[in-house]
DNA sequence: CTAAATTCTTGATTTTTATCAAGAGAAAAC
DNA sequence: GTTTTCTCTTGATAAAAATCAAGAATTTAG
């Protein structure tokens, strides 16, 4: 639970007087590889925070899978449209690695919102940071070589590189794991 | 401001009830073709609705402008973490005709949140719109090829073809102005 | 109204990246 | 522990898109 506590201080600046009973409404869960958060046109009702693992945000085109993202240890997930509009859902999530997580249901989080009024105000501003992050993706895609994406990336989170299969990495950096096989071979981290 | 109260009913979902008062909030303005909403680095301190007009919003790499993208009639725009967050502006707004426009400043934006309540509940779902929009920017740009990108922007406003330079909306799709031409020739739309 | 600047197109060429194919190595399944 | 599957790399080739260059058309400025 300390994970998630620290995460709303820091990350969201959220008085530990409100952190704590805010963490209570979350549930530990442990998940398995392979396991979906939500899938595609179903409802996505749990928001999620990975204390530990890998998990992608992915979806189909028409020929190929598209991974969005990689989330991974602290960090929110959730297809965000479809928990809090409760709509289907338009990407689906799944673990890449065994995780450890703590999950808010939607039926949770309508109590929260009421128990802590705050909360709105809290997730307002994670909803600013992530759009931030998001703003800052389309400019990397609209603006960089495959090689300076890959660079990027991997100055921002390296261990990534390791822990993962390389075709998930190389869908979220927009290029085929060929090319990806070869840029790194360039730059051999 | 008829434009405005409509969007906040129709967009947003608020009750006219509230819908009246909020715009009440906002300052009618004419702005030239040209003039900035924010510069890159400074603050920015207004939240602005388009009535009438296009805006860019985009910024510097090394060596192009890279337009993020392009806002129309009855959109907001603003830079969201320099506004919310009163932070320097990561990304700069322009004109890219003359417009007629609606404007909140941050002052009265801070009188609007204690004034209205509920406004914050209301904020959060147009960025929970805006992160779906911007989740879907991300696919398109990782997914399609730039002859199916031009399809799927066209179809959502071919208008926009017609009244700005193509050289705008190229960037946009994060193509040269060059292959623009070409695809647009192979179309002929 | 004319000159200057901008926008758009087209062609030739180069660069970047994808595709196809094959094989080595590692991990997972039985 | 052997087989099967998955992952990653490498080479050859093809396709997509960028770059360079020039000129026509349109818009803007004086």
């Amino acid at each position: 639970m300390q994970a998630l506590i620290s995460f709303l201080q820091k990350d969201l600046g959220i008085p530990e007087k409100l952190a704590v009973p805010i963490s209570d409404f979350y549930k530990k869960e442990r998940i398995a590889k392979n396991e979906f958060l939500v899938e595609e046109g179903k409802l996505c009702n749990k928001l999620c925070f990975i204390e530990k693992g890998y998990w992608r945000f992915f979806s189909y085109s028409d020929k190929k899978v598209i991974t969005h993202w990689i989330f991974g240890d602290n960090q929110l997930v959730t297809d965000i449209a479809s928990f809090h509009l409760q709509q289907p859902a338009k990407w689906s999530i799944q673990a890449l690695t065994d995780s450890d997580i703590y999950t808010l249901s939607y039926a949770d989080f309508k109590e929260l919102r009421i128990a802590v009024p705050e909360w709105d105000m809290y997730e307002k501003l994670l909803l600013v940071k992530l759009l931030s992050a998001l703003e800052n993706r389309v400019y990397t895609l609209l603006s960089m070589s495959a090689e300076e994406r890959y660079n990027y990336l991997f100055q921002s989170d390296s261990k990534m590189f390791q822990e993962l299969p390389l075709n998930y990495l190389a869908s979220m950096l927009g290029m085929t794991p060929e090319t990806l096989s070869r840029v790194r071979k360039k730059f051999a981290h």
